[in-house]
DNA sequence: GATGAATGAGACTTCATTCAT
DNA sequence: CATGAATGAAGTCTCATTCAT
């Protein structure tokens, strides 16, 4: 009973390396661009043993991104159960989002840009999952518009706007490498997103209200 | 004399319908798997003719970049002319992208997508035409300020944020199939960004003002 | 002293689950596409129980190959001994190879068919295995000339000749998936032959004799 | 016109020179075993030109064996016409095919042998040229017993039969590479046919009928 | 003895690019 | 100028075999 827990255990070790490994890859040279071989060398393994863990390329780039979104769920799902107030919420996810991309420019690479030169498929996987985060900061809206924090608005239009506004920060701070904190960038954007929905800045409602 | 000029535009002819058809080829294959051999087949030249005409498959796709820049950028250019106010103005700059696109899909999934699966050169430079684009926004937005139409306000980033939020629904559109008419998204997306510097909806204004 | 016995018994189980598996799998697939894990799968197996128990996928096919000769070989035998008459013997002898393959295609593709895919050894190795089996036939022939049964004929080319006959059809009731009976072609075959030798049909002779 | 006249003939003569290296390897190596890249050097041509002029392995091979088959086909066609007597037809037919495969080894080898490992397909389609051929000697012992020849019997067993025969032999030569000529086998597998059907050696007939 | 993870050689195939005709 | 045959580098994937556990 102790073997097939070390072996499993030994499996998924190798796995997260080639994982790791493959992340750096594709991030370093694109989906199309990056070789199985390079991903074998940098993950100390075989060419064969790749094939082992998973069934293809397409398949390690497909585990690397479902990886990366239940990350970021998770995390803006930590994020969100923190606030009260939807407008902070939908805040505090944009944020959520933000540092994860931060810390990791690799990890923003991959999702923000390589994802587009992997094929139909990744690319309409990708916008889904768009209109999936999209949502997430729709809902936070709607939920104000309800409790008459904002008056009524297009929330659907205003979610996606949002998220392509941070898109697009980061996607220049990842491509044109930009030196500058991600987190400096998006402390201007905040207030321009506020008065977008007719908000007060979180932070400043926060002062305000005794 | 007459024949050197025919047999420029004979070559300027077969340019323009290998451009089309690789055009054509880019959007529905992306970068990496469109071969130069269906480009051959669909503009009715051999690989060979191809060659001569261009340096090669990175060739063909930069000058399509480069063609599709510059028609965005004249028609910028006039939309920007036609209007005096900036704020104004910064919209029609923002109309006169979305409707080139949505006069030609495959045109916006050229540009927006498939770009980024050409490698790091091209998306290094597409980032550089946003930035370009931004910039153009973030001027009539500095403009409106110094007008005293609107309160000052980070521009640089509003102009990224603007470029970035029509980005996210033009992707959208282009990804998604969407059958929406652009327009009207735009039309909704608009007041959001009027408020978010602060300017009031220009054809309201238009409206109010007597 | 029980346990080794039963070790041992276990070892040959599982060598047989493996060989049935294996001639199930090559069967199906030929040699080249059978691969070592789908016999490890049909016979519940490990790959490296595979490997412990034969030295490679070769050595396999050759058991397989050699214990079906061996099965052949003694039910010729046995036909052989049930009777006296060397012409009935020799058509003894085609009745049980055949009935042995009419009873098990997959038998009869692997050995007529599938051995020739298996590379150089294999295919000589058969050819042999068909030498041999076609001097049985010659053999009985010599004798029926000895008794003065048959003519004096080149005994050697009839034994081949009868058994490529023979051949001919099964191979065909394999590859073209024939429905008939293979007894019943048989029956249709075995006038020709004895005629070939100018013998007259073994049981039409019984008849005869009194 | 001139030209694609040349670099048609010039693709044909290179297609040749593939071919007959495809053979030659194929033959050497059997199917499984052939590499394209040595297939390559042998015609003297890169592997990217082989895949211009084929589009993979399993064509070549293909191609191959219906050039054979085609040539069989002519031979045997020419060989039928120089007879009248139907038995004379039926044992030059066989003749044809023996001295076609006599006077090239490797070929017999490609056609008898390496075909049954290149694939279920490729084994259907030659048992469907065997039909083909069986069917050839049928008809003509068809015809035979119409004109009184021969007694009725089975002639569709009998094509078969006779086939059988004639390839039993050839393969054995092909794998045993026995240094007989296969002329002399077949002159002493040719009285035993004809008796088969009862019918007179042809030959002898010719001598015996005035 | 058994398992399954790991190896590595090698196979087929694709395609941007070149160049003789 | 145009054609299409030819090149060759590179890539993904398969699989018999080995071996640590």
């Amino acid at each position: 009973m102790a073997i097939p827990m070390l072996q499993q255990g030994r499996a998924r070790a190798r796995q997260q390396r080639i994982l790791d490994a493959a992340l750096r890859v594709f991030s370093r040279r694109g989906y199309r661009d990056a070789s199985v071989e390079e991903i074998a060398d940098k993950s100390s393994t075989s060419k064969g043993g790749i094939y082992f863990h998973f069934p293809g390329k397409e398949a390690i780039f497909l585990h690397l991104l479902d990886r990366t979104v239940a990350r970021l769920r998770a995390k803006i799902d930590a994020a969100l159960a923190e606030h009260d107030d939807p407008i902070a919420k939908a805040d505090a996810a944009l944020l959520a989002v933000l540092h994860t991309f931060a810390k990791h420019r690799a990890l923003a690479r991959l999702f923000m840009v390589e994802t587009m030169g992997a094929g139909h498929v990744f690319q309409r996987r990708m916008a889904e999952v768009h209109a999936e985060f999209a949502t997430i900061i729709q809902r936070q809206l709607d939920e104000a518009v309800e409790q008459g924090v904002i008056e009524p608005l297009d929330t659907e239009i205003a979610g996606r706007a949002w998220f392509g506004a941070l898109n697009e920060l980061i996607t220049d701070w990842v491509l044109l490498e930009r030196p500058d904190r991600l987190e400096d960038t998006y402390a201007a954007l905040r207030p321009l997103l506020m008065r977008s929905v007719g908000a007060v800045n979180p932070s400043d409602r926060a002062r305000v209200m005794p």
